[in-house]
DNA sequence: CGGCTGACTTATCAGTGATAAGTGATCAGT
DNA sequence: ACTGATCACTTATCACTGATAAGTCAGCCG
């Protein structure tokens, strides 16, 4: 496979810490492409154009790979947080960012299920579980913020900023996660469902407010 | 079950279809000592008392151990709502229901897991994959018939009950998946949050209901 | 008896993640 | 300019995985 004529030629694409995220790079381009549990440490390698050992000097095991995409993916997720406008505080405004989290999640699929539904595999899983629990919680803070400001607004049933925090994310996080699991499954128009979803979700966590109406 | 009680000290422990069984039963209960991704299948044969290349005898691969318990699962939250009676109409009743599909997936977390958070590995993967759809779609439906009653009967918001259910099984499976796969994180009090979660869920989907005052 | 069947065995496969040891380019220090 | 250390990389190899092939042996039927 290996055509030793053109050794030479090799050009040294991204020395040091370059090429630790040209690794990640490929990763997330093959795990995109044929799942997270197809994609082989040889083919990531090849990916790049290294040899699969190479790999271990960068980083620690294939699973430290996947926790690396997975801090990656809850930053995407936090800077597309960050895009929206803080101190909105209408039923609009809890709409939008619910639909942030949803639209991330359908479109960068693997990103995604790369973040929240990753099984450990065993062995050190505590250290890098850790790391992705980690992770989570600064992405799910600020999710917390921003509903702690509806909460202050009195816009809430319930005054317990975390538990509305918590029980949306579960709320958001079912029907992406279903979604992306079950692509097969005869649902309904998705954006129909989207949309009724982030109703039933408005609905289950502010409290009626004229002052938004519903359409 | 009705396993051969002769304990002799060489092999036949269960025959035929017994057997199948009983390898089903240790690789559930090894998926949920030590993670389903942990698990040989040198481990689940040791566990049944027979060689690896044995299990090939009964199942096609790796993968339809899993599938068959996913579909056994499945069983197992279908006998579950089954069990509920039918023809409740009120909000207490839409509760009780939501309850059992939480409360199984919080017991039963390696059944659930195997169910719901599964990730096919490749390959043969459309077969397998369409056999858990189809699992899963069964029970949905009895899902489904009992939302429908509920929009029969004028409760709900919104009057498509294949919206709805698919909503509501989002709402419902992303607390319990999240509870599974983020053990660490720091919940607030899990019965807390599951009873406003729930509460959250039926304010979303049941309409305003004076017969049925919440408390 | 003799042959058949089927669940089982041992032996072995290719492929996986990971480690060990060696190669060669780069570069600071003398 | 010569070291010698460093670093990213290589090849060779490990233990182990899921899976296959071929042979073994009990029990049954003619």
């Amino acid at each position: 496979m290996i055509a030793g004529t053109e050794r030479s030629p090799r050009k040294p694409k991204g020395r040091g810490a370059e090429r630790r995220e040209e690794i990640l790079d490929a990763a997330q381009r093959l795990f995109t492409e044929r799942g997270v549990m197809a994609v082989t440490t040889r083919e990531i390698a090849a990916a790049v154009g290294i040899s699969q050992p190479a790999l271990y000097a960068h980083f620690h095991s294939r699973d430290e790979i996947l926790v690396d995409l997975c801090e990656r993916s809850f930053r995407a997720l936090a800077e597309r947080m960050a895009a929206l406008p803080l101190g909105v505080r209408d039923r609009a405004g809890f709409l939008e960012m619910c639909r942030v989290y949803i639209d991330f999640g359908l479109e960068q699929p693997d990103a995604y299920r790369v973040a929240f539904m990753l099984e450990a595999k065993a062995s050190e899983a505590a250290q890098l579980e850790a790391r992705i629990l980690a992770a989570g919680l600064d992405t799910f803070e600020d999710f917390r913020a921003r509903l702690a400001q509806l909460v202050d607004a009195g816009m809430t049933r319930s005054g317990d900023a975390r538990l509305l925090a918590q029980s949306l994310w579960s709320g958001l996080h079912g029907l992406v996660s279903l979604l992306l699991a079950r692509r097969e499954f005869p649902w309904v128009d998705i954006e129909t469902l989207v949309a009724r979803h982030l109703e039933l979700l408005a609905d289950g966590i502010l409290a009626t407010d004229p002052v938004t109406p519903r359409r």
